[in-house]
DNA sequence: TCATTTTATAAGTATATGCTTATATATGCA
DNA sequence: TGCATATATAAGCATATACTTATAAAATGA
């Protein structure tokens, strides 16, 4: 699950803090498909969850997710996605 | 490269032993050439090192990894792999 | 209610990946 | 030297995986 790069990104992201699908759309530079595609699968197995709040959806890490720690662990080597996030405020569609 | 199951196990093996590639053959109840193909890519990886010891080849976690310590945290959340090895003393080839 | 926006889903496709089969290489031993 | 054993490598194939395109669903606002 992790394998792939685009998800442990994705994780790495909502590990540092809550995220719209729009904002990855824009930081991994993906089609919207795509995305919500891996987004389905992380949140089939638990890994994160979502919040919808208007016309936006954004997710977040799973806390109760079994392997959390783990996760935690994993993503602390890889480098922050807080300076992509933040690069971005305007052109992404929602308010963050 | 860890996504692959078997090359997780085969890590989380020479982890705790050098083991021989007959071992990896007779626990993971897999093709000899599919064996030395994921050993092989380790290899190139600088995950794991090999040694010839007469017929038989050897190998081992490469401390010399740059992620070895990463790879360490990774695979001590991984259940051992010693019992299946002891299990097969006999069947297998070498004098392991 | 209708148009727009955001996201999800479904179906099709291209590529990556790991396997099998066949063969080569290297070592040991008679 | 010739054969057996252990391993590596190459080529082909089947499947898994991640993408694209098209469409649906849900919410917003005029």
């Amino acid at each position: 699950m992790l394998g792939d790069k685009t998800r442990l990104a994705i994780v790495k992201s909502v590990f540092e803090q809550e995220c719209c699908v729009c904002e990855f759309v824009a930081i991994f530079d993906m089609s919207q498909p795509a995305v919500s595609q891996h987004l389905r699968k992380l949140k089939d197995h638990g890994i994160v969850k979502e919040r919808r709040s208007g016309q936006w959806i954004y997710y977040s890490m799973n806390t109760d997710y079994p392997y959390y720690a783990f996760v935690q662990q994993l993503v602390n080597h890889l480098p922050s996605q807080r300076e992509g996030m933040s690069n971005l405020q305007q052109d992404s569609c929602c308010e963050n």
